[in-house]
RNA sequence: GCCCACGUAGCUCAGUCGGUAGAGCACAUCCUUGGUAAGGAUGAGGUCAUCGGUUCAAGUCCGAUCGUGGGCUCCA
C-alpha cells in the first residue's frame, strides 16, 4: 500500500501504522500539516489497525489548535447525522467549529429537549464505535445542489448559491454526506471524546428577520482526559461567577419586584464601588479633567436636537409632567455640551475634559441582561474631550496612556479593537480619515496590539474599544474611545482660535471603566471575590478568642479605624475556628486574633487571607502592614500615588 | 424581542404517581469560654414567583405575566 502526501509518494512498511509511515517519510512539522491540513479517507490508507492510528493520531490532533478545530468540526457532523437519523425530516443547516467546541443549527418541527439531546450523543457514541472513515469529493455546484435537493436539504442550496463557486467538495462518513470545505479526522473512532452541552435559538444567517433555527452546543477533544480538564474548568469557572459570588459575598441584589438590569447595592457592594469611584475621581482630577454633573432627565426637544430621539428612542425611557415630556439620559454628552456652551471658549481654553461618573438608563432587550454585565440602569465613567482638530491625536495618546495604567493597576488582560467608518455614517472623508489616523497612530505610538474591525466604528465617527474578558471566557466591551463629528455641529460648539474666527471643535467620548457594574463584574470574577487590600469593603476583622477580650479586641477595632483601615470585630460568642472559618468565607484579607496572650502583650495575632501567618505584632505594626498593602499596587511604574483608604 | 430551561424558607437545594411542605447552612434562645476553616440542644421561619384554568384534590398538569439562566439578534 501505498499513500500520497504533499506530493510524495510513500509506502507504509508492513505491519507497521500510518502514523509510522508518516513519521518515517516526513519530518514532524510537514506530519502536523499533512494532518491537520489534508486528512480525510482520500488521502490516508486506512487498512492498519485502527486503535494504532486513532492512538498516534490524537497526540497530532491535541498538540494544536489546528487540530482542535479538525476534531471540533467532524464532531458537528457526526452530530448531522445523529440527529438525521433519530429526526428524518429534519433540515441540517450549518455546523462549524468555535472556541473549545462546536455547534450545529437544525431546522426541525418541534423543539430538541434535554431527552433529545442524550439520544444524540449516544447515536453520536456508536458512531465513534462503528469507525467510519471520512471521505471526501469534489463535484460541480450543479452537481452537488442536485445530490443535496434530492435529500431535500433548502439551506444547503442556498450556500452553494450564495459560494457563487464552479466546484464544492463534500465529505461523507458513513450514510451522511455534508457540503463541506474540510478537512476532516480520517475516521469517525478519533472522536472519542465529545460531550454536548446545550441546545439554543439561532437566526438563520444571524438575522433577527429570518426563521429562527435550533443550535445544539457541544465540545470535542483529543481525548477524554482533556474533555474532563474542560468540563472541570467550566466548574471552577463558574465558582467565581460575580453574580454568585454577588450574593455569598452580600454585595448586591436583584429584585423581580423592581424590574430587570436593576442593580441593588448591598453596604458591602456599595462601598467597594465608592472606592473605586472615588479612585477614578482623583484620577481624572491628577490628570487635568474637571468634574461635572448634569440632571438625569432632560427636556425631550433637547434630545431631538441631539438626535438621540431619532436614532435611539427605542432604547429611552420617558416620563412626562405638566405636559412637558422628558427623556432620562442614556448618556451623559448633552448637559456637557451644554457646560462648554455657556460661555464663549478660546483656544487657550482647549482641550476641555469634562468627567462626570453619569448614571445612565437604557432600556436594553429583556433577552440580554446579565448580572452586573449588561444592566439597564447603569454608571459610566464618562468624560468628553472637547478640544482642536490639531490636540485629537495629543489627546488620544495620552488616553491610551490612560487606560493601560488603569488596567495594569488591576492586573487585566484587555484586548483593543479600532472600528472604521461604517457604510451608513456622517462626516467628510478628510474628518473620518484625520480621526481614523489619530486613532490608529495613538496605538502605535503605544506600541500596543490592537484588532482592526473594518466598517464597525459608530455612524457618528471611528472608535477604539477596551474588551474585556468574564471568568467564562466572555468578552466584555468595557473603555471606548469614540470620535464624534455631529454633535458638535448639531449643538453649534465652537471656539474662537488664534485668528479671531470661529472654529469647531472635535468632541471625544471615552470612558475608562465603561461601566461601574460591569467593571465590577469583571473585577469580582478577576479576583475570585478576593479584592485586594485597598478594594476590600472590609480590610481587616478582629476576632476574639473568648468573651474576656472583648475589651481589648475593641480598643484594636478602634484604633485601626483611627488609622483609616476598614475594620471590624467579631466579638460573638463562638469558638475562634468557627470565626475564622467565616472571616476566610468572606474573603477578608487580614484577621487580627486576640486572646490572652495578646491581651498581655497588648498585640494582635495576624493571619493574612491566603493562609500567611506574620504572627504576634504590635497594633502599630499591624495597621502599618495593612496599609502598605493597601497602597502597594500604587506604589509600581508610572502610579505612584498618594491615595487615601480612609472612608 | 426570539428559542429553550428554570423560579419551593434569607442562602443552597430535596419533594416519587396530583393527595395539602422537607434538609443543611444562616437566624433566635439556652448550654458551652473553646487558640486559627463548622461545639451542642431547642425554636422560629413558606400565599411553593404572580394571575388564571383543569381536577373531588395542584408545589406537581395547562395557559398567561413577571423574573432568572444558556444562546441568538441588538449594543450610541
Amino acid at each position: 500500500m501505498s499513500i500520497t502526501i504533499e506530493g510524495q509518494q510513500i509506502d507504509t512498511p508492513k505491519g507497521g501504522s500510518i502514523a509510522e509511515a508518516f513519521q518515517q517519510a516526513l519530518s514532524k512539522k510537514q506530519l502536523k500539516r499533512a494532518v491537520v491540513a489534508r486528512c480525510n479517507g482520500n488521502l490516508l490508507d486506512l487498512s492498519a489497525p485502527v486503535p494504532d492510528v486513532c492512538a498516534e493520531l490524537t497526540p497530532v490532533y491535541a498538540d494544536s489548535e489546528e487540530g482542535l478545530d479538525i476534531i471540533r468540526h467532524s464532531a458537528s457532523h457526526l452530530m448531522a447525522e445523529a440527529v438525521k437519523k433519530l429526526f428524518p425530516t429534519v433540515k441540517v443547516t450549518i455546523g462549524p467549529s468555535v472556541d473549545n467546541g462546536f455547534y450545529y443549527d437544525f431546522d426541525y418541527e418541534r423543539p430538541f429537549t434535554p431527552e433529545d439531546l442524550e439520544a444524540i450523543e449516544a447515536e453520536m457514541t456508536r458512531s465513534v464505535g462503528a469507525d467510519k472513515p471520512f471521505s471526501r469529493r469534489e463535484m460541480s455546484a450543479q452537481e452537488a445542489k442536485d445530490l443535496f435537493a434530492a435529500q431535500g436539504e433548502d439551506y444547503k442550496l442556498e450556500i452553494i448559491d450564495d459560494l457563487g463557486a464552479d466546484h464544492v467538495s463534500i465529505y461523507t462518513h458513513g450514510e451522511f454526506t455534508d457540503l463541506c470545505r474540510g478537512p476532516h479526522v480520517p475516521r469517525t473512532g478519533v472522536l472519542g471524546a465529545v460531550k454536548l452541552l446545550s441546545v439554543a435559538g439561532a437566526y438563520w444567517r444571524g438575522d433577527e428577520k429570518n426563521k429562527q433555527l435550533q443550535r445544539i452546543y457541544g465540545t470535542a477533544w483529543a481525548d477524554p482526559k482533556s474533555l474532563k480538564k474542560y468540563l472541570n474548568q467550566l466548574e471552577e469557572a463558574r465558582k467565581r461567577d460575580h453574580r454568585k459570588l454577588g450574593t455569598q459575598l452580600d454585595l448586591f441584589s436583584v429584585h423581580e419586584e423592581i424590574g430587570g438590569g436593576m442593580i441593588v447595592w448591598h453596604p458591602k457592594g456599595a462601598l467597594v464601588r465608592t472606592i473605586l469611584e472615588d479612585f477614578e475621581r482623583k484620577e481624572h482630577l491628577k490628570r487635568g479633567y474637571e468634574l461635572v454633573q448634569g440632571p438625569l432627565i432632560l427636556k425631550r426637544e433637547l434630545w431631538e436636537k441631539s438626535g438621540h430621539y431619532d436614532n435611539y428612542r427605542e432604547n429611552m425611557y420617558f416620563t412626562e409632567i405638566d405636559e412637558q415630556a422628558y427623556g432620562i439620559k442614556p448618556m451623559n454628552c448633552l448637559s456637557h455640551m451644554l457646560i462648554y456652551k455657556s460661555r464663549i471658549r478660546s483656544y487657550r481654553d482647549m482641550p476641555q475634559r469634562y468627567f462626570e461618573l453619569g448614571l445612565v438608563h437604557r432600556h436594553e432587550k429583556s433577552g440580554v441582561l446579565h448580572g452586573l454585565m449588561r444592566v439597564r440602569s447603569f454608571t459610566q465613567d464618562d468624560a468628553h474631550l472637547l478640544c482642536r482638530p490639531d490636540q485629537v491625536q495629543d489627546e488620544i495618546v495620552t488616553l491610551i496612556g490612560f487606560i493601560r495604567d488603569i488596567m495594569d493597576l488591576f492586573g487585566f488582560q484587555y484586548r483593543l479593537e479600532l472600528s472604521t467608518r461604517p457604510e451608513k455614517s456622517i462626516g467628510s472623508d478628510a474628518d473620518w480619515d484625520r480621526a481614523t489616523e489619530a486613532l490608529r497612530g495613538a496605538l502605535e505610538a503605544a506600541g500596543l496590539e490592537y484588532r482592526v474591525n473594518e466598517g464597525d466604528g459608530a455612524f457618528y465617527g471611528p472608535k477604539i474599544d477596551v474588551h474585556l474578558v468574564d471568568a467564562l471566557e466572555r468578552s466584555w466591551q468595557c473603555g471606548t474611545i469614540q470620535c464624534d463629528f455631529t454633535l458638535p455641529e448639531r449643538f453649534d460648539l465652537v471656539y474662537v482660535g488664534e485668528d479671531g474666527a470661529r472654529h469647531r471643535p472635535v468632541m471625544i467620548h471615552r470612558t475608562i471603566l465603561g461601566s461601574i457594574e460591569r467593571f465590577l463584574g469583571i473585577l469580582i470574577e478577576h479576583y475570585a471575590g478576593a479584592f485586594p487590600v485597598w478594594l476590600a469593603p472590609v480590610q481587616a476583622r478582629v476576632l476574639t478568642v473568648t468573651d474576656a477580650q472583648k475589651e481589648h479586641a475593641e480598643g484594636v477595632r478602634a484604633a485601626l479605624a483611627a488609622r483609616g483601615i476598614r475594620v471590624e470585630a467579631d466579638l460573638r460568642n463562638e469558638k475562634l475556628g468557627y470565626k475564622v472559618r467565616e472571616a476566610q468565607l468572606d474573603k477578608v484579607p487580614y484577621m487580627l486574633v486576640v486572646g490572652d496572650k495578646e491581651v498581655e502583650a497588648g498585640a494582635v495575632n495576624v493571619r493574612w487571607r491566603d493562609g500567611d501567618d506574620p504572627g504576634l505584632m504590635t497594633i502599630e505594626e499591624a495597621a502599618g502592614l495593612i496599609l502598605s498593602a493597601a497602597m502597594a499596587p500604587f506604589e509600581r511604574g508610572g502610579m505612584r500615588y498618594s491615595f487615601s483608604t480612609t472612608f
